[in-house]
DNA sequence: AGATTGATCCAT
DNA sequence: TGGATCAATCTG
């Protein structure tokens, strides 16, 4: 299938990502996560993510400052972070706003054809996501990317939860910048 | 509830 | 340089 035509189909843009970050979460629900390998290409809809905004949040890696691991925070909307957690499981997050304004979306949840995908762990694993897609570009329709079919979703089937494994992050804890699609 | 697993970060 | 920590998941 053609990315570009057709009419519905197409690759998200930066300026997708370029906007506030409750926006993008908000907006990333309803739309594609698509993978393509030598073997073959795989999608789902994604259903639920988890927003980090700006220094502040504590629950942020990027509270923490700009190190090596949160770099690619502050970089480009539309970049990819990828990280390992617990030494054996990948997350895969959006970026988000402006260059220099550490921001992302983790994606938590995915609804294939046939399963629904729950865990950002399972996300990565189910997509063969690791680190080497740290920093890729997810505006470049390759080998990674989120793409919008054309389907609309209502206000009123988001639902806003507090994120997931967080609690040192105190009151940050507790902000409803978990979303998730109702089914 | 407890184990797993290794990169990361910061205090010693 | 050591060790606590961790945006998770699996098993019992």
């Amino acid at each position: 299938m053609r990315k570009d035509l057709g009419g519905n189909v197409r690759v998200l843009p930066a300026s997708f990502y370029a906007r506030p970050t409750l926006q993008v979460a908000r907006s990333l629900l309803g739309k594609y996560l698509v993978r393509e390998t030598s073997a073959g290409r795989r999608a789902g809809r994604i259903v639920e993510v988890e927003a980090y905004v700006g220094f502040r949040d504590r629950a942020s890696h990027a509270s923490r400052g700009r190190t090596k691991r949160t770099e690619v925070m502050f970089g480009p909307p539309g970049l990819a972070y990828v990280y390992l957690i617990y030494g054996m499981y990948h997350c895969l997050n959006v970026v988000t706003e402006r260059a220099d304004f550490p921001a992302a979306v983790l994606i938590r949840a995915v609804q294939d054809t046939s399963a629904l995908i729950d865990g950002p762990g399972r996300v990565c694993r189910s997509f063969q996501i690791d680190r080497e897609l740290n920093y890729h570009d997810l505006t470049s329709g390759k080998a990674l990317w989120i793409e919008d079919r054309g389907n609309r979703i209502r206000r009123a089937r988001i639902g806003a939860f507090p994120r997931i494994g967080v609690d040192y992050a105190k009151a940050w804890a507790a902000k409803p910048w978990r979303f998730r699609l109702k089914m």
